[in-house]
DNA sequence: CCGGTTGATGCAAATACTGCAACACTGCGA
DNA sequence: TCGCAGTGTTGCAGTATTTGCATCAACCGG
């Protein structure tokens, strides 16, 4: 185990917490100022962190790259790719796939209709766990550490008037989810909007989950439903080869 | 300059362009096998790589945690928050800021009339530079190795009779723009939306720019320009503080 | 079963890092 | 204007960490 990588990680680590100045971090890590100046040097030239006119260190624009480009990578994202487009052709609605990232849940894929109604795009984004159907699907199969990590921010705002928003209705509703191992998203973020969602599972636990998408004109939630066996076997497929 | 820190960036470096093996990542480096296997194992370790099943690694999951806040810290989110916050109060629309990053475009804060239209949420996605007022104003004062690395990735999709779909096009509109000093899209993304932008500089040249955006039917882009005087001194205040 | 490749680790030599000391620069207060 | 405190920066010898070698374990395919 490199001593340096361990140390420049949780140099970067403790700047992600606040911007900070060489002097503070060299007290908080018992370094010499002109030892902690050349690792920030360092930092800096590789654009891990940015110094700032006021003396600040925060974190660098380099780590925005690489984050996309770590995106792309995800393992779940790949095991799905070829998964959800069959379930799309066969149940001709948005699909979505979800992963659990450290403490957020994010759109990491998503496959609909060219010709049919257009989802803004929201791949990339982190899902608001709380009033989503693959929110849910993750959240029931976590340990309570892992739900309390991906619930820090909530702020459990009222988007519609299905919305769940306090931590108590939503662990009853987790505890159905995870007996019925199946979610659902009944108009708890837009009016008009829902679906029914299934954990996807690696030999690590739940990883992530896709769900099928629908206007409720267009399909209502007992139709949703329908899909569920489906959506059950491709989400098999995938941790079969997520190992 | 520590050399452990660039070695370890110029090794995250490489696996964002493709996973790698140990083998692979020690001829590239000109390391010994066990060496190379030593710093994957600590880069694993802090979250930076993560090695599949198949023996390659890819880029780590807390790159993307570390990213999310490494956006918040941005300097023009920073120095931008209050100055936009008054500009919406002025024109009563909804306001973007967007930051160039290394090689593409990011929406990093944005300010709506919360009783108002909605739009929905596109804070930390990439603005397609081709078709949005910001994406045009940033362009138009880059170079010609900037502009190249921007609309790098671009399909120059059509989104509706009004999108510029050429690069020809864009640097005839580019030129307009400069001189002007400002920018606008003209239903070039969605039918019903149009913008005007201005660019914001710092000692480093552009790095951002903000946008009065409105639905053609409550302000068409006539009654937008009126409020490009009080945009301009607002990109003037904020490039102040950034120095 | 055998051979090749990858995962993993102890050790002494090689290399890089560290604190000290010092200087340059900046901003603030008297 | 001057002095002081704090920050930015750097050369050097002593200290700490890393490195390649050698080796073993595990796995996979023929």
């Amino acid at each position: 185990m490199s001593k340096s990588v361990r140390r420049a990680a949780l140099i970067i680590d403790s700047i992600a917490e606040g911007p900070k100045t060489v002097v503070e971090l060299s007290q908080m890590f018992e370094l010499h100022r002109s030892t902690m100046f050349r690792e920030l040097q360092s930092l800096e030239e590789v654009g891990y962190v940015h110094r700032r006119k006021s003396g600040q260190y925060t974190l660098g624009l380099h780590l925005i790259s690489l984050s996309k480009l770590a995106f792309d990578n995800l393992d779940l994202r790949e095991a799905a790719h070829d998964h959800i487009r069959r379930l799309h052709k066969v149940v001709g609605n948005t699909v979505h796939l979800a992963a659990l990232m450290e403490s957020s849940i994010v759109y990491v894929d998503k496959v609909e209709d060219p010709n049919g109604v257009r989802m803004y795009s929201r791949i990339g984004k982190a899902v608001l766990p709380y009033c989503s159907g693959v929110g849910k699907a993750i959240l029931a199969d976590l340990d309570e550490g892992g739900r309390n990590a991906v619930l820090a921010g909530s702020t459990w705002e009222k988007f519609t008037e299905h919305t769940i928003t306090s931590r108590d209705a939503l662990d009853r509703e987790l505890e159905i989810v995870k007996k019925q191992r199946w979610a659902a998203d009944d108009r708890e973020f837009e009016d008009f909007v829902n679906c029914v969602a299934v954990p996807i599972h690696s030999s690590m636990g739940v990883v992530g989950a896709l769900s099928v998408t629908a206007i409720r004109m267009v399909q209502n939630l007992p139709q949703l439903k329908t899909h569920l066996p489906l959506m059950q076997q491709t989400a098999e497929l995938i941790s079969r080869e997520l190992g």
